[in-house]
DNA sequence: GGAAAATCTTGACGACTGTCCAGGAATAAC
DNA sequence: GTTATTCCTGGACAGTCGTCAAGATTTTCC
């Protein structure tokens, strides 16, 4: 074979290796939705190719099984959500304006987001009983501990002062505070919401000495 | 019917509903088992037979249905789970005591009930996505946030302070703590669970102002 | 002891599951 | 335009699921 024609195999062998890429992450997607909607237990393989354009064998096309095919999943949540508050910790001058407008972006996603974000406490959920997602699943948590550290760490420096906790405290603190944010939003308990809204704030002056 | 003929009919149905009721909860204990074992997405009533002395059929003598018998587990879980801290509340004599004994019994649970707990947060966020758990998951964890709130509540006003959050703060705050150290726990992860045994005795002392 | 009631077993049902595969449709290669 | 190759469909498969009911077994009652 030519130095040529070789060339052009890899960029043909390269378009299809992209175009098989694309399609699983289309899939994957359409699995992200309906793990959303219906939560792992419920989430059957011909459930999830009818919120696609595609019949239920193409997805044994792409994927070697469904462990493989929800793993795929998970990986696209992480792209969406381990990024969230960047923008807000970058932009605010004040202590305040960070405050505000995190608290305003947690809320936010709480509201927008909460099926998604049910189906990532699912998921960490069944890593306590699949070793198989475990992996994963540690290392998006460490992301997510990542990003709240980074919002608390500035918010503490614009306020000329230092965290007054651990990153994995001030993580499970704000995730927790999260979690039970999310089960009375899905529980229609708005009053609950509001007063957990109210105590961010507060909680995050706890987290930070001064 | 003379009134004694009465007196014992009531005592003959008394005693049927007391067997009939002893059996519902014998099941519900195994059910509890296998949740614990299995999580909720994997569990059937056949292997839940299994783990009782019976067979499957009989479920459907003493439940109505699957969801019945599930809902009825739950409800086991609580009487064993929300009074765990009662006796070092009450028996501790010095706030270093009480800290001391809590934080034991804390990592000691997560030890040794590992598999209960990651079942009452599977079955937590099973409610999130089945408005029928959510009644019995939502009194479970007012429950659970007034056992914490009793053992920090108590905490303070030994060391002659006030707690320094709202009763939720403190409950997601220190079952976010716990629910970490299970996801390590389980992992095999002992030097994390080590470092988050070292930090909730810091993390009780920044729920407090002295 | 024998009738009546309760308890339990067993097997069957229709529905649903993940997986696999034969073959049709679409696209690419020359 | 004609092969090759890739992509996708739809049905079949072996299993499992919750549910149910007929009948066997055990317990209760007189």
């Amino acid at each position: 074979m030519t130095e040529v024609a070789s060339r052009k195999q890899d960029r043909i062998a390269r378009r299809q290796v992209d175009k098989f890429d694309a399609r699983r992450t289309e899939l994957a997607v359409a699995t992200l939705h309906t793990l959303a909607e219906l939560g792992y237990a419920r989430t059957s393989l011909r459930e999830i190719a009818q919120n696609s354009e595609f019949s239920h064998g193409v997805l044994h096309y792409y994927f070697a099984d469904k462990r493989d095919l929800i793993t795929e999943a998970v990986r696209q949540y992480e792209v969406v959500c381990v990024t969230r508050y960047d923008e807000v910790v970058a932009t605010s001058t004040t202590a305040r304006q960070l405050r505000d407008e995190f608290v305003a972006m947690f809320f936010d996603t709480l509201d927008q987001d909460a099926t998604l974000h049910r189906l990532w406490y699912d998921l960490r959920n069944q890593s306590l009983f699949d070793e198989s997602f475990r992996a994963d699943v540690l290392e998006i948590d460490s992301h997510r501990e990542a990003m709240v550290w980074r919002v608390v760490h500035r918010y503490a420096e614009l306020l000329g002062g230092t965290p007054a906790a651990s990153s994995a405290l001030i993580y499970v603190t704000l995730d927790g505070l999260f979690q039970r944010a999310l089960l009375h939003q899905l529980s229609g308990n708005a009053g609950v919401v509001e007063s957990l809204r109210a105590e961010l704030p507060v909680t995050m002056d706890l987290l930070v000495k001064v």
